[in-house]
DNA sequence: CAGCAAACATGCGTGCACGCAAGTTTGCGT
DNA sequence: ACGCAAACTTGCGTGCACGCATGTTTGCTG
């Protein structure tokens, strides 16, 4: 199942995407984002700007894939790579903050790049809904196949948690889809709030909250043993909330 | 704070915006909703296209705005007229499936309109998200200042869990004409599953996976007392997750 | 009441997303 | 090898979102 001869087909297709993908990039780079249109992606890339919408929906898309890429795979993958004895929620958390430290940016133009437009931002930002169902997936995995209703919301809660983290994270900027909450904010200097600053401590922090839910699910829902009849030794199902 | 006087200029715009949304239903239900373009909304509110763009971003906003009105005031108020005693968790799901069960749908033609369009289910989908800054909002307001960031955290949660509660509702939904709801019921016992079907059911169902995390929250965040100094007689702020 | 500044409606122009209907390439069975 | 069907690319046309500049309305203040 992992695609013995890849076909020469499918080949060209993924080349064509890499090329547009880096042609957007490049040229995200060198003049400013907003100089840059689809038709001179297409034309970079060596394809007609029609077949540029063949391959991504928005024009931001193309730019933002270059930081993504097949991050959703990754996180599903590094879960599922977790031994079956941690706790679910840990596994999920560890796994996301791997995948989203090394930020993947090959010129560290990017990120800055990314951050300041609003129209690249809300791209980078819709990314993270991709992870969502290779998460569920995993997590119905675990679960077994009866909370598999339940792994969807908790992939789901995980995927905000992971947006909001990121918003915070490349704040200095805020506002997405409709009206901005902003009035009654956090000006008080309650020190105690997160700790962050750093991306993995935002994510921990977004992601905590959800920890009882998992432990919850995984309780309830696998009272069962390791895949050899081993009885799995738990890492704490439950107890206070880390940090 | 809830504007004196209303003004004049304000009222106009609400009249307006009104207009468009009752031009955009009564020609999407008259014709099919996509033999409506904008100019033809605009031009039946007597506007010009460019103004309708001032208050919708989208075509299908105004659509669905007739549905969807000011949900997320009403969730954020139900919520918070719930008794401080209560549950957290119980508070939020049942606000909004106090919300979500009338959809305030004038027209019985409207709802099966909405869940036939691709297009149109999407942009009933996003509005979902609109309820997101609002209960963060009474949530944190519940939690105390310093579970500001968890709140954000659990209202995205919710969020989330509302999107697949209604995904998963109007899935089976097809077919031009006839769109009855809640039919397919809870198949025999064999399953805890979800004995879903109907929209409250659903919602119940996608909300219960969160509660360990509400009431982990409000545990650990407020052993204080109520607005009265009094103590609060909790509902059960732990225990075996119901349902 | 006069006048000014902000908010708003509107026209115009640009770039974009996407359906549709060819033309072209790839994969596969015979 | 041959040829067909599906997949892919491409040009074209339509409707849409939105920035910008301008004329008009509203609300406020001296």
């Amino acid at each position: 199942m992992t695609t013995p001869p890849p076909g020469l087909r499918e080949r060209k297709k993924q080349a064509t995407r890499e090329a547009l993908r880096a042609a957007a990039l490049r040229l995200a780079v060198e003049r400013g984002p907003d100089r840059v249109r689809v038709e001179d992606i297409a034309e970079a890339a060596g394809v007609s700007p029609r077949t540029y919408n063949n391959y991504f929906a928005s024009r931001e898309q193309a730019i933002v894939s270059a930081l993504t890429a097949d991050r959703e795979a990754r996180i599903a993958a590094a879960v599922a790579a977790r031994p079956a004895g941690v706790r679910l929620a840990d596994a999920v958390t560890e796994a996301v903050v791997e995948q989203y430290t090394n930020t993947g940016a090959p010129d560290h133009r990017v990120l800055p790049l990314i951050t300041t437009r609003p129209a690249l931002r809300d791209a980078f930002l819709d990314t993270t809904a991709g992870i969502e169902a290779p998460l569920a997936e995993v997590i119905a995995e675990r679960l077994g196949d009866v909370g598999e209703d339940t792994a969807r919301v908790l992939a789901a809660g995980v995927t905000a948690a992971v947006r909001i983290a990121l918003e915070g994270w490349l704040r200095p900027a805020g506002g997405a889809g409709a009206g901005e909450a902003g009035s009654a904010e956090s000006s008080a200097g309650g020190g105690l709030v997160v700790p962050s600053g750093s991306l993995p401590g935002r994510l921990r922090a977004a992601l905590a909250p959800l920890a009882p839910a998992f432990d919850a699910a995984e309780r309830n829902a696998r009272p069962r043993e390791g895949p050899a009849g081993v009885p799995v030794e738990r890492t704490r199902p439950s107890g206070g909330r880390p940090r």
